[in-house]
DNA sequence: ATGACATAGGTGCTATGA
């Protein structure tokens, strides 16, 4: 079974990337982040062709976060956005899902954790608010879903590993204590960093400036990840970066990231 | 200290991202 994040960066634009992508992965599960499109404009006929289903939390110009399961998967119990935080903005979704000739059902979350633009600010400050509670809501869940997967663009480096000149960028946004500190407490409630049980020495990326050739220099930072909780991180055997789609024209600044788990006993 | 790129909204340029 395969599970998949992506920061798209606008689904209009990218939507042809995704499709393509779609059909040569044939992703069990997508979680895509930065919609950038109303409930109304989202492609669900296009999506359905290419042989999946949906469930979308959308947003105008900025935000929107949706879940991508193979057509025929069954999908109940979708909550948008966390329940414990007023919130205008489209950030998070959840589902219980079931993908056909799987024997059990997994609690899939999406999200697009905020930016935070810079210490200090009051997008920083929302930035923590909104990790605390996640946090609170995220206990509750792992509590009543053993098999629980949590991913999406965290906008958080995990350590000095994930960043390309961790001098350079110390306490800038994404790499702050505080903001780490948040990351490692949502680890403490019983998830594992996939990609990093997979690739311990650092230094694989899921997001690149779009200036000064910051992809062709691998001048990165890994603030997309997959949280596995201990069920499934027991299962997980590989776990990469699909670089090849910021290689192409126009690509989403954000690569893919790809968890395989194998079947469940 | 600032900009570089990209996207949306809207037709100037600003807001936002990471």
């Amino acid at each position: 079974m395969q599970l998949a994040t992506w920061n798209v960066n606008s689904l209009n634009v990218r939507l042809p990337q995704l499709l393509d992508w779609l059909a040569q992965r044939q992703p069990d599960i997508v979680a895509l982040q930065e919609l950038k499109l109303p409930d109304e404009a989202f492609p669900l006929p296009a999506i359905q062709a290419a042989g999946y289903d949906a469930v979308w939390l959308g947003q105008k110009t900025y935000n929107g976060v949706a879940l991508l399961v193979r057509q025929g998967t069954q999908l109940h119990d979708v909550q948008r956005n966390l329940p414990n935080l007023e919130d205008p903005q489209a950030r998070l979704i959840a589902a219980t899902v079931q993908p056909p000739g799987v024997d059990e059902a997994l609690r899939v979350v999406g999200a697009y954790f905020p930016n935070g633009q810079a210490p200090g600010s009051d997008k920083f400050a929302y930035k923590m608010q909104w990790l605390q509670a996640l946090r609170a809501w995220l206990a509750a869940q792992l509590s009543q879903y053993p098999k629980l997967v949590l991913m999406g663009d965290f906008n958080i480096t995990r350590d000095d590993l994930d960043v390309w000149d961790p001098d350079g960028l110390r306490e800038t946004i994404h790499c702050t204590r505080a903001e780490r500190e948040q990351l490692q407490a949502l680890l403490a409630l019983g998830l594992h960093d996939a990609l990093r049980t997979t690739a311990p020495q650092g230094g694989v990326y899921t997001w690149w400036d779009y200036r000064q050739l910051a992809f062709p220099k691998n001048r990165g930072l890994r603030i997309d990840h997959i949280l596995l909780s201990d069920p499934l991180h027991a299962r997980l055997r590989a776990c990469d970066v699909d670089r090849a789609l910021r290689k192409r024209p126009q690509p989403s600044d954000h690569a893919p990231v790809v968890a395989t788990l194998a079947p469940s006993a």
